[in-house]
RNA sequence: GCCUGGUUGGUCUAGUGGCCUAGGACGCUGCCCUCUCACGGCGGUAACAGGGGUUCGACUCCCCUACCAGGUACCA
């Protein structure tokens, strides 16, 4: 039988990770099984509906490279593919299963219930519904029926026995009856529940592995009972571990964890945000880390799926990223990260193809997020005059003011007389002067680069910056930079 | 509370009775490279939740306890 899976959100706000990696899982077994991947919108609750969740959902597939086989806006062979235009499938299927005895009509009010709930919660037990309308008769149905009465119909679970299923990661879980709930099927809006609506969608799609998440274990025995009414053949089900923010909380949008378009949009890449996530509760029983979406499909296997919830790592997401990014094409990193250095205030620096091959030689390693760039590269846009001189003291590079301020007298009018403007001839230059001196690379370098950026860390060395910024702006960031020697020069002497 | 699951270093995990003096990766860290920071190279650090069994032998099987999560809705 051909492989059928389902991602089926419901549309209440943004995709978190948790369910692009279940849409992951499911995808990756349909592809690898040569099977139908497919999409349906779970919209029953009215009350819970986003605008404009729907397409959020289609573009984070899209982006991380998720395609649907079927769904609400391709079609196919099962639609429609959202619950919602699917209403009236599901009431006939109920009616059936109070004909067979294995569901009821219930009049009892929400507000009744709730009171009764609350009523036994008091005194410590728990609630379960009485089967109260259960002995209504047929006749008594029939007339408040007639009459307009609201109602639901619920779930006739038997007093006794056990449900139980088994599932590809668990294993067989077993429930007894005694502890069931009669589960309303169809609310008094007329809308399945979403645990009813899964079933009779499940089987009416054609599903073969339900991949979902774990908060539907414990409530699948009952569905089975449905399954069985109906004498249906079961799916496989998959029910996968939740991804934590930390030991004890879930991943969640509500408590500011970054959705996958936080993540795109601070910087991390699709694949390795899909790379990382595939390896969040899965593991492909070797030690590779690495895999393109079709290498995962390869790779993937439900024996490989954990059955301990993960916390999400944003640190080795990180890394991940950055690894993505150094093995990128040095073009193609290029291409990514201009914007960001447009955003920098360096636009015009990356628009000259000269610096093309700097930029990528000097931020391509040191990139983690493209969003890092910025803070990387700000100096380049604006010195920030006010540094103070103490850097020009460094240990290693055998530095101080006094050091940097003959070495910047001396290397301004050098740079000054270099008929060309390149990394080669200002390498030959800074380089040569240094070794015609006798000095540390270091000693000559450290100043000219600190004048330069005004700070103690920078991308890339001396040579490199001073190619970017150009002869006026160098000159005028060394001179600069003498001067503020000569002032503290000047300062402790008149002290 | 009750029910259903889960528990290998700080984190993600390998491990299905002897291959484990427990492997890989992130992190952290030492050294090297080096004009800074990165990158890169070579090292280091750290775990089988606890207690009982079963067995010649348990990370692996069984039981109990602890802890964590999920469920216990006319939400999904």
């Amino acid at each position: 039988m051909k492989v059928r899976t389902r991602f089926a959100p419901s549309p209440t706000g943004f995709m978190h990770v948790g369910n692009l990696r279940t849409a992951l899982y499911a995808w990756l077994w349909a592809k690898k099984n040569d099977g139908v991947f497919m999409l349906r919108i779970e919209d029953t609750d009215q009350a819970r509906f986003v605008e404009g969740a729907e397409e959020m959902v289609y573009k984070t597939l899209r982006t991380a490279g998720l395609v649907w086989d079927e769904g609400p806006d391709i079609g196919g062979d099962y639609g429609p593919y959202v619950q919602s235009e699917r209403k009236d499938m599901y009431l006939p299927y109920a009616k059936q299963l109070v004909e067979m005895g294995k569901a009821y009509y219930c009049f009892c009010t929400k507000e009744e219930l709730e009171e009764r709930r609350a009523a036994v919660e008091a005194e410590g037990g728990t609630f379960k519904y009485d089967k109260h309308c259960l002995s209504l008769s047929k006749e008594e149905v029939e007339r408040r029926l007639a009459a307009g009465e609201p109602y639901v119909i619920r779930q006739n679970v038997p007093t006794e026995g056990v449900a139980d299923f088994d599932d590809a990661i668990f294993g067989h879980i077993s429930v007894d009856c005694a502890e069931l709930d009669d589960m309303i099927l169809i609310k008094a809006d007329g809308m399945p529940t979403y645990n009813f609506a899964n079933v009779i969608d499940d089987h009416t799609m054609g599903i073969t592995h339900v991949l979902r998440g774990m908060e539907y274990l414990s409530s699948t025995p009952k569905y089975n009972l449905l399954y069985d009414a109906f004498g249906w053949e079961k799916p496989t089900y998959v029910h996968l571990t939740t991804i934590m923010r930390d030991a004890t909380h879930k991943l969640s949008k509500r408590d500011g964890d970054a959705t996958f378009e936080d993540l795109v949009n601070l910087g991390y890449l699709p694949e390795a945000i899909i790379n990382y996530l595939a390896l969040v509760g899965w593991s492909p029983g070797d030690e590779r880390e690495f895999f393109t979406l079709d290498e995962l499909k390869e790779a993937f296997s439900l024996e490989g799926l954990s059955k301990s919830p993960a916390i999400f790592d944003h640190n080795k997401l990180r890394w991940m990223n950055a690894e993505y990014i150094r093995r990128m094409d040095g073009a193609a990193y290029f291409e990514k990260a201009k914007p960001w250095l447009i955003k920098a205030g360096v636009g015009a620096m990356a628009e000259d193809p000269a610096n093309e091959d700097i930029f990528i030689r000097i931020l391509q390693p040191r990139t983690e997020i493209f969003s890092d760039i910025a803070n990387v590269v700000d100096f380049l846009a604006e010195l920030d005059e006010g540094y103070d001189t103490e850097l020009f003291t460094n240990k290693k590079s055998k530095t101080n003011p006094e050091v940097s301020k003959a070495v910047l007298e001396a290397v301004i009018p050098l740079l000054e007389a270099l008929p060309e403007w390149n990394e080669t001839s200002l390498h030959d230059a800074l380089i040569g002067f240094a070794a015609e001196k006798g000095m540390k690379n270091g000693t000559l370098l450290w100043p000219v680069r600190i004048a330069m950026s005004g700070r103690t860390v920078t991308p890339g060395g001396a040579i490199e910056i001073a190619a970017l910024l150009g002869r006026e702006e160098t000159l005028r960031r060394l001179r600069l930079g003498l001067e503020k020697l000569n002032h503290e020069a000047g300062d402790i002497c008149v002290g």
